[in-house]
DNA sequence: AGTTTAAGTCAGCCTTGTTGACTTTCCAAG
DNA sequence: CTTGGAAAGTCAACAAGGCTGACTTAAACT
Protein backbone atom coordinates (compact mmCIF):
# COMPACT_ATOMS: atom_id res chain seq x y z
CA UNK A 1 0.00 0.00 0.00
CA UNK A 2 0.98 3.80 -0.83
CA UNK A 3 3.52 3.25 -3.88
CA UNK A 4 5.04 6.88 -3.35
CA UNK A 5 8.39 7.25 -4.18
CA UNK A 6 9.05 4.66 -7.08
CA UNK A 7 11.38 7.23 -8.94
CA UNK A 8 14.16 6.00 -6.76
CA UNK A 9 14.34 2.76 -9.21
CA UNK A 10 16.38 3.57 -11.82
CA UNK A 11 19.70 4.26 -10.72
CA UNK A 12 21.67 3.39 -13.79
CA UNK A 13 20.91 -0.39 -13.67
CA UNK A 14 23.96 -1.00 -11.01
CA UNK A 15 21.48 -0.64 -8.34
CA UNK A 16 18.14 -1.54 -9.05
CA UNK A 17 16.30 -0.85 -5.56
CA UNK A 18 12.65 -0.40 -4.99
CA UNK A 19 12.73 1.67 -2.24
CA UNK A 20 9.31 2.88 -1.38
CA UNK A 21 8.09 4.98 1.55
CA UNK A 22 6.80 2.11 2.80
CA UNK A 23 9.71 -0.14 2.44
CA UNK A 24 11.90 2.62 4.08
CA UNK A 25 9.31 3.08 7.25
CA UNK A 26 9.45 -0.99 7.78
CA UNK A 27 13.76 -0.48 7.87
CA UNK A 28 13.01 2.26 10.87
CA UNK A 29 10.53 0.04 12.64
CA UNK A 30 12.69 -2.61 12.66
CA UNK A 31 15.55 -0.22 14.16
CA UNK A 32 13.43 0.81 16.71
CA UNK A 33 12.38 -2.75 17.90
CA UNK A 34 15.53 -4.55 17.72
CA UNK A 35 16.91 -2.17 19.53
CA UNK A 36 14.99 -2.78 22.05
CA UNK A 37 15.50 -6.04 22.01
CA UNK A 38 19.13 -5.73 21.98
CA UNK A 39 18.81 -3.80 25.21
CA UNK A 40 16.29 -5.94 26.89
CA UNK A 41 18.51 -9.16 28.53
CA UNK A 42 21.27 -6.17 29.66
CA UNK A 43 18.90 -4.28 31.17
CA UNK A 44 17.22 -6.82 33.38
CA UNK A 45 20.77 -7.42 34.54
CA UNK A 46 21.88 -3.93 35.22
CA UNK A 47 18.54 -3.31 37.21
CA UNK A 48 19.73 -5.97 39.86
CA UNK A 49 22.42 -4.48 40.10
CA UNK A 50 21.22 -0.43 40.38
CA UNK A 51 22.63 0.54 36.79
CA UNK A 52 21.54 1.73 33.78
CA UNK A 53 22.75 1.48 30.12
CA UNK A 54 25.48 4.54 30.94
CA UNK A 55 26.84 2.17 33.13
CA UNK A 56 26.64 -0.38 30.75
CA UNK A 57 28.63 1.61 28.05
CA UNK A 58 31.18 2.56 30.15
CA UNK A 59 31.84 -1.08 31.18
CA UNK A 60 31.36 -2.34 27.35
CA UNK A 61 34.30 -0.11 26.15
CA UNK A 62 36.61 0.07 29.17
CA UNK A 63 36.43 -3.66 28.44
CA UNK A 64 37.66 -3.59 24.63
CA UNK A 65 40.23 -1.03 25.35
CA UNK A 66 41.66 -1.21 28.42
CA UNK A 67 43.64 1.44 29.63
CA UNK A 68 41.70 3.83 27.70
CA UNK A 69 41.37 7.58 29.19
CA UNK A 70 38.65 9.24 29.48
CA UNK A 71 38.56 11.41 26.93
CA UNK A 72 39.09 8.50 24.29
CA UNK A 73 36.12 7.28 26.24
CA UNK A 74 34.41 10.64 25.98
CA UNK A 75 34.92 10.33 22.16
CA UNK A 76 33.55 7.40 21.49
CA UNK A 77 30.48 7.37 24.03
CA UNK A 78 29.90 11.35 22.36
CA UNK A 79 28.39 12.16 25.97
CA UNK A 80 29.34 15.34 28.12
CA UNK A 81 32.01 15.06 30.91
CA UNK A 82 29.89 15.51 33.76
CA UNK A 83 27.87 13.18 32.46
CA UNK A 84 30.41 10.20 31.79
CA UNK A 85 32.16 11.34 35.32
CA UNK A 86 29.35 10.88 36.83
CA UNK A 87 28.88 6.77 36.23
CA UNK A 88 32.25 6.71 36.25
CA UNK A 89 32.72 7.94 39.65
CA UNK A 90 29.87 5.37 40.82
CA UNK A 91 31.71 2.13 39.54
CA UNK A 92 34.85 3.25 40.66
CA UNK A 93 33.55 3.98 44.17
CA UNK A 94 31.86 0.56 43.89
CA UNK A 95 35.07 -1.36 42.65
CA UNK A 96 34.36 -2.21 39.36
CA UNK A 97 36.60 -0.02 37.52
CA UNK A 98 40.09 0.87 38.36
CA UNK A 99 41.06 4.73 37.69
CA UNK A 100 45.18 4.76 37.33
CA UNK A 101 47.13 8.09 36.75
CA UNK A 102 48.69 8.31 33.54
CA UNK A 103 52.77 7.19 33.54
CA UNK A 104 53.89 9.57 30.40
CA UNK A 105 51.06 12.25 30.90
CA UNK A 106 49.95 12.53 34.74
CA UNK A 107 46.97 14.74 34.16
CA UNK A 108 45.26 11.34 32.44
CA UNK A 109 43.84 8.53 33.87
CA UNK A 110 43.95 4.88 32.59
CA UNK A 111 41.17 2.92 33.25
CA UNK A 112 40.77 -1.06 33.59
CA UNK A 113 37.58 -3.29 34.71
CA UNK A 114 38.70 -4.98 38.43
CA UNK A 115 38.20 -8.86 38.58
CA UNK A 116 34.58 -7.60 39.90
CA UNK A 117 34.08 -5.26 36.70
CA UNK A 118 35.05 -8.09 34.29
CA UNK A 119 32.65 -10.29 35.95
CA UNK A 120 29.26 -8.04 35.43
CA UNK A 121 31.21 -7.20 31.88
CA UNK A 122 30.61 -11.01 31.08
CA UNK A 123 27.56 -11.56 32.95
CA UNK A 124 26.36 -8.40 30.18
CA UNK A 125 28.26 -9.39 26.92
CA UNK A 126 26.84 -12.98 27.04
CA UNK A 127 23.41 -11.88 27.53
CA UNK A 128 24.13 -9.35 24.62
CA UNK A 129 26.24 -12.02 22.27
CA UNK A 130 23.59 -14.74 22.94
CA UNK A 131 20.85 -12.88 21.58
CA UNK A 132 22.89 -11.81 18.62
CA UNK A 133 24.14 -15.20 17.90
CA UNK A 134 21.00 -16.45 17.93
CA UNK A 135 19.83 -14.01 15.61
CA UNK A 136 22.51 -14.77 13.10
CA UNK A 137 22.20 -18.17 13.13
CA UNK A 138 18.23 -17.90 12.46
CA UNK A 139 18.99 -14.85 9.73
CA UNK A 140 21.55 -16.74 7.87
CA UNK A 141 25.29 -16.09 7.10
CA UNK A 142 23.97 -13.96 3.90
CA UNK A 143 22.36 -11.91 6.19
CA UNK A 144 24.70 -11.52 8.67
CA UNK A 145 27.47 -9.60 5.78
CA UNK A 146 24.40 -7.77 5.05
CA UNK A 147 23.12 -6.43 8.22
CA UNK A 148 26.87 -5.11 9.28
CA UNK A 149 27.26 -3.79 5.65
CA UNK A 150 23.78 -1.76 6.17
CA UNK A 151 24.39 -0.46 9.77
CA UNK A 152 28.07 0.70 9.03
CA UNK A 153 26.50 2.87 6.25
CA UNK A 154 24.49 4.30 8.75
CA UNK A 155 26.87 5.51 11.37
CA UNK A 156 27.85 9.01 11.36
CA UNK A 157 31.49 8.79 9.45
CA UNK A 158 33.56 9.51 12.58
CA UNK A 159 31.65 7.05 14.93
CA UNK A 160 32.63 4.76 11.87
CA UNK A 161 36.22 5.06 13.06
CA UNK A 162 35.86 3.45 16.10
CA UNK A 163 33.72 0.57 14.62
CA UNK A 164 36.71 -0.27 12.33
CA UNK A 165 39.92 0.10 14.21
CA UNK A 166 38.02 -1.11 17.22
CA UNK A 167 41.37 -0.55 19.35
CA UNK A 168 42.46 2.32 21.76
CA UNK A 169 43.91 4.81 19.30
CA UNK A 170 47.07 6.73 19.26
CA UNK A 171 48.21 5.72 23.14
CA UNK B 1 42.25 -12.18 17.69
CA UNK B 2 40.97 -13.94 20.42
CA UNK B 3 39.38 -17.15 19.10
CA UNK B 4 37.22 -18.68 21.77
CA UNK B 5 34.07 -20.05 20.55
CA UNK B 6 34.78 -21.69 17.37
CA UNK B 7 32.77 -24.38 18.41
CA UNK B 8 29.93 -22.82 17.26
CA UNK B 9 30.56 -23.60 13.62
CA UNK B 10 29.34 -27.28 13.20
CA UNK B 11 25.55 -26.54 13.11
CA UNK B 12 25.03 -29.45 10.55
CA UNK B 13 26.02 -28.53 7.82
CA UNK B 14 23.63 -26.06 6.71
CA UNK B 15 24.42 -22.80 8.59
CA UNK B 16 28.30 -23.12 9.07
CA UNK B 17 28.45 -19.78 10.40
CA UNK B 18 31.98 -19.15 12.47
CA UNK B 19 30.84 -16.71 15.06
CA UNK B 20 33.57 -15.78 17.07
CA UNK B 21 33.00 -13.81 20.48
CA UNK B 22 35.33 -10.34 18.45
CA UNK B 23 32.65 -10.56 15.47
CA UNK B 24 29.61 -10.92 18.06
CA UNK B 25 30.80 -8.21 19.44
CA UNK B 26 31.57 -6.14 16.36
CA UNK B 27 28.18 -6.95 15.81
CA UNK B 28 26.97 -5.19 19.35
CA UNK B 29 28.86 -2.34 18.40
CA UNK B 30 27.45 -2.06 15.45
CA UNK B 31 24.28 -1.59 16.52
CA UNK B 32 25.15 0.51 18.92
CA UNK B 33 26.87 3.38 16.58
CA UNK B 34 24.54 2.42 13.93
CA UNK B 35 21.34 3.62 16.28
CA UNK B 36 23.29 6.85 17.22
CA UNK B 37 23.46 7.80 13.93
CA UNK B 38 20.01 6.66 12.63
CA UNK B 39 18.48 8.91 15.70
CA UNK B 40 20.87 11.62 14.92
CA UNK B 41 19.32 13.52 12.77
CA UNK B 42 15.77 13.60 14.15
CA UNK B 43 17.39 14.72 17.35
CA UNK B 44 18.35 17.57 15.84
CA UNK B 45 14.59 18.86 14.62
CA UNK B 46 13.35 17.73 17.58
CA UNK B 47 15.24 20.17 19.51
CA UNK B 48 14.33 23.03 17.53
CA UNK B 49 10.69 22.68 18.78
CA UNK B 50 11.91 21.46 22.30
CA UNK B 51 10.51 18.03 21.58
CA UNK B 52 12.52 14.92 22.49
CA UNK B 53 12.41 11.09 21.40
CA UNK B 54 9.58 10.14 23.21
CA UNK B 55 7.80 13.06 21.07
CA UNK B 56 9.14 11.23 17.84
CA UNK B 57 7.93 8.15 18.81
CA UNK B 58 4.59 8.93 19.36
CA UNK B 59 4.49 11.16 16.58
CA UNK B 60 5.35 8.17 14.47
CA UNK B 61 2.97 5.81 15.53
CA UNK B 62 -0.02 7.62 15.50
CA UNK B 63 0.72 8.60 11.66
CA UNK B 64 1.19 5.16 10.87
CA UNK B 65 -2.11 4.15 12.66
CA UNK B 66 -4.34 7.27 12.51
CA UNK B 67 -7.26 6.88 15.16
CA UNK B 68 -5.52 4.27 17.21
CA UNK B 69 -6.32 4.11 21.57
CA UNK B 70 -3.83 5.00 23.97
CA UNK B 71 -3.58 1.68 24.96
CA UNK B 72 -2.71 0.51 22.01
CA UNK B 73 0.39 3.35 21.82
CA UNK B 74 1.58 1.64 25.32
CA UNK B 75 1.57 -1.79 24.37
CA UNK B 76 3.97 -0.66 20.92
CA UNK B 77 6.00 1.78 22.80
CA UNK B 78 6.60 -0.25 26.06
CA UNK B 79 6.70 2.11 28.62
CA UNK B 80 4.03 3.00 31.52
CA UNK B 81 0.61 5.08 30.70
CA UNK B 82 1.38 7.77 32.95
CA UNK B 83 4.96 8.14 30.52
CA UNK B 84 3.17 8.58 27.35
CA UNK B 85 0.41 10.32 28.86
CA UNK B 86 2.76 13.44 29.41
CA UNK B 87 4.29 13.66 26.01
CA UNK B 88 0.65 13.36 24.31
CA UNK B 89 -0.35 15.95 26.57
CA UNK B 90 2.23 18.24 25.40
CA UNK B 91 1.87 17.15 22.13
CA UNK B 92 -2.29 17.80 21.94
CA UNK B 93 -1.78 21.45 23.95
CA UNK B 94 0.65 22.27 21.64
CA UNK B 95 -2.04 21.23 18.45
CA UNK B 96 0.31 18.40 16.62
CA UNK B 97 -2.43 15.60 18.02
CA UNK B 98 -5.87 15.34 18.51
CA UNK B 99 -7.29 13.33 21.07
CA UNK B 100 -10.99 12.30 20.17
CA UNK B 101 -13.29 10.56 22.69
CA UNK B 102 -14.50 7.13 21.76
CA UNK B 103 -17.71 6.33 20.04
CA UNK B 104 -18.31 3.00 21.31
CA UNK B 105 -16.37 2.98 23.82
CA UNK B 106 -15.81 6.27 25.88
CA UNK B 107 -13.44 5.53 28.55
CA UNK B 108 -11.12 5.11 25.02
CA UNK B 109 -9.48 8.16 23.41
CA UNK B 110 -8.45 8.16 19.78
CA UNK B 111 -5.11 9.46 18.25
CA UNK B 112 -4.43 11.63 15.42
CA UNK B 113 -2.07 13.87 13.68
CA UNK B 114 -3.44 17.32 13.28
CA UNK B 115 -2.02 19.29 10.15
CA UNK B 116 0.71 21.02 11.85
CA UNK B 117 1.29 17.34 13.99
CA UNK B 118 1.45 15.84 10.01
CA UNK B 119 4.23 18.49 9.29
CA UNK B 120 6.43 17.84 11.55
CA UNK B 121 6.37 13.83 10.69
CA UNK B 122 7.14 14.69 7.33
CA UNK B 123 9.76 16.57 8.64
CA UNK B 124 10.97 14.10 10.67
CA UNK B 125 10.35 10.73 8.80
CA UNK B 126 11.85 12.44 5.49
CA UNK B 127 14.97 13.01 7.41
CA UNK B 128 15.00 9.38 8.96
CA UNK B 129 14.24 7.86 5.41
CA UNK B 130 16.74 9.97 3.75
CA UNK B 131 19.26 8.18 5.78
CA UNK B 132 18.12 4.94 5.62
CA UNK B 133 18.03 5.25 1.78
CA UNK B 134 21.43 6.41 1.68
CA UNK B 135 22.50 3.38 3.76
CA UNK B 136 20.68 0.98 1.38
CA UNK B 137 22.05 2.10 -1.86
CA UNK B 138 25.37 1.96 -0.42
CA UNK B 139 24.94 -1.63 0.95
CA UNK B 140 23.09 -2.93 -1.65
CA UNK B 141 19.54 -4.82 -2.08
CA UNK B 142 21.37 -7.98 -0.96
CA UNK B 143 22.88 -6.12 2.33
CA UNK B 144 18.99 -4.86 2.98
CA UNK B 145 17.58 -7.78 3.23
CA UNK B 146 19.92 -9.44 5.48
CA UNK B 147 19.87 -6.49 7.82
CA UNK B 148 16.25 -7.13 7.91
CA UNK B 149 16.19 -10.24 8.42
CA UNK B 150 18.60 -10.37 11.01
CA UNK B 151 16.91 -7.25 12.97
CA UNK B 152 13.42 -9.44 12.93
CA UNK B 153 14.66 -11.88 14.63
CA UNK B 154 16.77 -9.68 17.27
CA UNK B 155 13.26 -7.91 18.55
CA UNK B 156 11.41 -9.99 21.29
CA UNK B 157 8.59 -11.60 19.77
CA UNK B 158 5.63 -9.70 21.16
CA UNK B 159 7.61 -7.34 19.28
CA UNK B 160 7.74 -9.10 16.04
CA UNK B 161 4.09 -8.78 15.89
CA UNK B 162 3.90 -5.12 15.93
CA UNK B 163 6.62 -5.01 13.15
CA UNK B 164 4.96 -7.55 10.96
CA UNK B 165 1.26 -6.71 10.37
CA UNK B 166 2.04 -2.68 10.73
CA UNK B 167 -1.33 -2.15 11.03
CA UNK B 168 -3.73 -0.79 14.14
CA UNK B 169 -5.11 -4.27 15.35
CA UNK B 170 -8.77 -4.74 16.18
CA UNK B 171 -10.63 -1.95 16.42
C1' DA C 1 55.95 32.66 32.22
C1' DG C 2 51.88 32.05 30.15
C1' DT C 3 48.65 29.15 27.61
C1' DT C 4 46.52 25.00 26.66
C1' DT C 5 44.92 20.50 27.87
C1' DA C 6 42.95 16.52 30.82
C1' DA C 7 40.35 15.60 34.40
C1' DG C 8 37.20 16.43 37.82
C1' DT C 9 33.54 19.05 40.69
C1' DC C 10 29.35 21.73 41.88
C1' DA C 11 24.99 23.54 40.72
C1' DG C 12 20.94 23.52 38.20
C1' DC C 13 17.98 22.32 34.34
C1' DC C 14 15.25 19.01 31.16
C1' DT C 15 13.41 14.70 29.29
C1' DT C 16 11.64 10.52 30.16
C1' DG C 17 11.34 6.67 32.70
C1' DT C 18 9.18 4.89 37.23
C1' DT C 19 5.17 4.05 41.28
C1' DG C 20 1.13 5.18 43.69
C1' DA C 21 -3.35 7.19 44.18
C1' DC C 22 -7.29 8.75 41.87
C1' DT C 23 -11.55 9.49 38.47
C1' DT C 24 -14.50 8.14 34.87
C1' DT C 25 -16.58 4.77 32.22
C1' DC C 26 -18.08 0.28 31.06
C1' DC C 27 -19.86 -4.22 31.80
C1' DA C 28 -21.45 -8.19 34.08
C1' DA C 29 -23.27 -10.83 38.14
C1' DG C 30 -26.27 -10.83 41.73
C1' DC D 1 -31.21 -2.23 38.67
C1' DT D 2 -27.63 -1.78 41.32
C1' DT D 3 -23.20 -2.64 42.66
C1' DG D 4 -18.54 -4.02 42.23
C1' DG D 5 -14.64 -4.86 39.53
C1' DA D 6 -11.85 -3.94 35.46
C1' DA D 7 -10.14 -0.80 32.07
C1' DA D 8 -8.70 3.84 30.32
C1' DG D 9 -6.89 7.84 31.41
C1' DT D 10 -4.99 11.63 34.67
C1' DC D 11 -2.25 13.86 38.48
C1' DA D 12 1.74 14.02 41.58
C1' DA D 13 6.18 13.00 42.97
C1' DC D 14 10.61 10.82 42.39
C1' DA D 15 15.05 9.00 39.95
C1' DA D 16 18.31 8.29 36.13
C1' DG D 17 20.95 10.32 33.02
C1' DG D 18 21.33 13.58 29.52
C1' DC D 19 22.62 18.80 29.20
C1' DT D 20 25.02 23.74 30.11
C1' DG D 21 27.95 26.82 32.68
C1' DA D 22 31.46 28.07 35.91
C1' DC D 23 35.35 26.74 38.23
C1' DT D 24 39.75 24.14 40.16
C1' DT D 25 43.88 21.50 39.83
C1' DA D 26 47.72 19.70 37.73
C1' DA D 27 50.61 18.79 33.95
C1' DA D 28 52.37 19.78 29.52
C1' DC D 29 53.58 22.64 25.78
C1' DT D 30 55.63 26.96 23.67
Amino acid sequence: MADRNLANAMGRGESLLFLTDDQLRRGIEAMFFAYRGFTADPDRILQEYGYGRAHHRAIHFINRSPGTTVNNLLSILGVTKQSLNRVLRTLVEDGLVDSRVGVRDKRERHLFLTPKGADLERALSEAQRNRMRDAFRAAGPDAVSGFRAVLEQMMDPDMRRHYIDGGDGPR
